[in-house]
DNA sequence: CCAATGTCAGCATAACTGACATCA
DNA sequence: CTGATGTCAGTTGTGCTGACATTG
């Protein structure tokens, strides 16, 4: 694997890529809907209630115009809907249509499954203790430099 | 931020986002010669002692054409330099040239003090831990189906 | 008029596949 | 000849910016 041991954000890519892997090629194999990491990512953010566009990008940290495009192609898959939102004739709803709750559903318990044969091989607390430290609070991406920091 | 509390992958993605904002902003704030994400992977992963083209995509896990891309990129902006292979005519071997290996510390210099002010804000014992859980032999991506997993 | 939202169009980057020349 | 290596060419996906219509 020629891991160095050093440099963090390579070892955080390669552990992401574990799993993304390890997902698309499942869901690949299940005979599913193709869908990219992006769209899966999308999927994740999305909760039962919908959302709008301007929201999705948001909780992505990407463009709206990024969004969009995630989000028609979802839509031609038949995995996403809108409707008109309740509060505002501007805003539209996008939501999972029931074929896309159920791969969303499925994707969830791959992922936990992943999870849970990642405890196996590195122990649960392990895991643990990775999800922990990745769920605390990091803040902002600092300025090494002189200023603020 | 919207932090589900789930979905390890896409915590593993905010995190190195995290890591490799900082860097590259940092960088780019410093005046350096402008690298891409993937360039500093790839000079995160060369040795003193330089490495084949075949090689380097080797250990990044890309195409030999992807890193075929990269390093000409990083020859343009005079970071690597290619010589004579000493054991056959057929291979060349890629080195840092004295610009590229002053980057090359400038950035490891960088990733080290973001990794001492994450653990200001998370605790250093957790980033240790997550450190561990990263560097722990994950093996392959697993098969979630019936067979063989 | 202003701000937010959604959309369309174009561009840049970085990955991929395919094809091919070279040489041990 | 075969296989490994390096290279060139083309394609795809995914992010971006810019511009604009619509609406509250």
């Amino acid at each position: 694997m020629h891991t160095t041991g050093h440099n963090l954000p390579r070892l955080l890519g390669q552990a992401r890529h574990w799993f993304e892997e390890a997902l698309t090629e499942t869901l690949r194999r299940r005979g599913q809907t193709p869908v990219s990491p992006t769209q899966l990512q999308l999927f994740s953010v999305l909760d039962e209630q919908g959302a709008t566009i301007s929201e999705l990008a948001q909780w992505m940290g990407v463009t709206r115009q990024t969004t969009h495009q995630a989000v028609h192609g979802l839509m031609e898959a038949g995995l996403l809907e809108r409707s008109a939102h309740p509060e505002s004739a501007r805003r539209r709803l996008v939501r999972r249509t029931p074929l896309g709750r159920r791969l969303h559903r499925e994707a969830e318990a791959v992922l936990e499954e992943l999870e849970r044969e990642l405890a196996r091989r590195i122990g649960s607390d392990t895991v643990e203790q990775l999800r922990a430290a990745l769920e605390s609070s990091w803040g902002e991406p600092p300025n090494v430099d002189e200023s603020g920091n």
